[in-house]
DNA sequence: TAGATTAGTGAGCGATAACTAACAAGAGGT
DNA sequence: ACCTCTTGTTAGTTATCGCTCACTAATCTA
């Protein structure tokens, strides 16, 4: 029982608390009524800070671009060499699904999917920038010579960007009951190894 | 109209055109009137095969499994050496995925998520059993030294793995607008050139 | 301090969810 | 031709969904 609060912090509020149920509940079963008893107000109280029900997505959808943006900016800032930026990168992408853990769930939620196109860009065009930084940050490292050259940085990219989804994936099924970003980062060293190996070079055993 | 139908049948059917929606209208919004009205009969016929809509939902998950372990063993069993079979094993999830277009879904509802533990225990075995095929098939190519070493046969596995969970993501999430096959053969082209690359030999450039 | 603005309420709308009860009708065996 | 088991129906249950309405009460401003 907090009392009246300004629309802006109750708005704020409203999106936190949506995040955070739509681990718990799931994205297309959480109701309107699930936040509004969460927060501690009546469930019309929702609808007079968002119109719909999709405006309320959209909102929430915002807020986690908004994060994830100034994540990456970070660690790009924080990182000069190639490789550390990269390996920044990634950290900052699991990072935030631990911290976000309903994001996987809301990439195919049917809200998403079908509901909301409006959704479905703003995700789209978050992945596809993510994926433009690394891309950048590998060929930079390729430039150094620190990458083998016989991948294309757009190809390496996607690997990368799977392996952290595939750790997602399993984190997720598995009950998260391991480190996201400790087993994403290992498994980031393993890859990035086969990386830097010297091309072109092959055990006469394969043909 | 095709009138009555024996139960098997019946059962068959109600799982097909569950699984069909599912991917049309989202798993956790299908409802039982949808999959009624799909099939011809009025909405509670559905629950004289199946008892609850839960019990309906881990018919269709063995529906599933029983395909996939089918199309694993016959990838397995139709190719000899440990690459090939390595091949057939990713195609064959590949194909598997694109002809069942729910499961990345399925895998994130909240149906399997929170309120069917049961249903989450037969996809982590099935994903478990496709990693133990994998790995397998990977153990004997390193023993082939097909190969390089320095990566263990597990986490090779996990990279794997998650390469088709990628595609399947972006396949997902960007209205199925490519072969996923030919995607995920291309880019498990691109990554086993990475492990086949004599270990050990780093470029100088890089300390 | 009066008046306007705005956050919040309780009651209730039509639609839809999973599921039940009572009853009808097709199919096979005798 | 009758009986029985099984597959199906129609009608109805309770619960919950997003959302609207008429209204109250807290806060801001003149």
């Amino acid at each position: 029982m907090v009392g009246r609060q300004s629309a802006e912090d109750r708005k704020a509020q409203i999106v936190a608390e949506m995040l955070r149920l739509a681990d718990e509940i799931g994205p297309d079963r959480l109701s309107t009524t699930d936040v509004a008893r969460a927060i501690g107000i009546s469930q019309p109280a929702i609808f007079r800070h968002f119109p719909t029900k999709g405006a309320l997505w959209l909102a929430v959808a915002e807020d986690i671009a908004a994060r994830l943006r100034a994540r990456w900016t970070v660690a790009e800032q924080g990182a000069a060499a190639p490789e550390a930026r990269l390996r920044a990168l990634i950290r900052a992408q699991l990072t935030a699904i631990s911290e976000t853990p309903a994001l996987p769930s809301i990439l195919f939620s049917r809200e998403l999917q079908v509901n909301n196109p409006a959704l479905r860009d703003v995700f789209r065009g978050l992945l596809g920038s993510f994926q433009g930084r690394l891309v950048a940050a590998i060929r930079d490292q390729q430039a150094e010579s620190g990458l083998r050259h016989d991948a294309s940085p757009q190809d390496v990219a996607l690997l990368l960007t799977s392996l952290v989804q595939g750790v997602a994936i399993r984190w997720t099924l598995g009950a998260r009951n391991f480190s996201l970003e400790q087993e994403g980062l290992r498994l980031l060293d393993v890859q990035l190894v086969l990386l830097t190996a010297q091309e072109g070079v092959i055990n006469e055993e394969t043909r």
